[in-house]
DNA sequence: TTTTAAATTTGTAGTTATTATAAAATTGTA
DNA sequence: TACAATTTTATAATAACTACAAATTTAAAA
């Protein structure tokens, strides 16, 4: 079997122990760019690894946002997203079909902050709602 | 008992008839600026409207935002939150103490788009994450 | 290699935010 | 007053997520 050396070090990188259910979880994360929830995660993962629960997936998912390995999204009302890229960029979701999109961000140094009016910043998030082009087209 | 007449009429003008309930949540919002949660405005009027239900303040608030009269804010992974402004502004919520706090934006119209890739845009939300002054200071 | 300890995963059972539903109450109107 | 429409309410259901403790796996020590 292959294993991806890139990723063990990006754990270990971490401070993360690569285990194979781990490893399974940013595989997925790294080929699949839907910013996936939970459950997308699980329901993916699940027939080629029976025996993954969806408990570990919770946790991993957590912990890898605590060690920086991803992203929160919280573009959605529903779930908590993930998103592997943790470069900076916007997010635009689609108010029908729910897909949620990248978006670049223009001038991100006046977006991207260290403080405002005295108070820290550690994340910053920009999202947009509307249509997406696949939704607008459909309506016509 | 005292009418506030700007808060009917707000009400009216989007087409939402203003009962005894509605006006209570109206009005707590409007003076109100901590973006409370569904759950905090009815612990907040329960007292004074003992008949008021939890699911009414979910369907306020719902149909508040389906008509313009609010801002959900999705800043909070745990709840939705909902915002009685509805003027272009970011937020900032502490990681630590979770209170939420209004935040100036500097170039509005270059955040506010009307369209991105084809996508058209019908929201934008700007959030910010970490510590607040209070939590800051309380650390030293 | 065997033993032991630590870390990880798992299934189950909770918790909590929110929604669905239908009955009851209220309001507006003929 | 009678009737219909709307709104509110209580209850139950759903769905996302977390807590917990047992089982498994991994790592380290003997």
């Amino acid at each position: 079997m292959e294993v991806d050396f890139s990723m063990q070090e990006c754990l270990l990188r971490h401070g993360i122990k690569p285990s194979l259910q781990r490893m399974a979880i940013l595989g997925y994360l790294s080929v699949t760019r839907t910013h996936p929830t939970a459950d997308e995660v699980y329901n993916a993962l699940h027939p080629a690894l029976p025996t993954l629960s969806l408990t570990t997936v919770y946790n991993t998912l957590k912990l890898y946002a605590e060690r920086g390995v991803l992203l929160l999204l919280l573009v959605d009302e529903k779930n908590v997203r993930f998103d592997i890229d943790t470069g900076r960029h916007a997010h635009f979701q689609c108010i029908e079909c729910k897909n949620v999109y990248d978006i670049q961000i223009e001038n991100r140094d006046a977006l991207y902050k260290k403080e405002v009016d005295g108070m820290k910043i550690t994340e910053t998030h920009l999202y947009y709602k509307g249509h997406c082009k696949a939704c607008l087209f459909n309506e016509k």
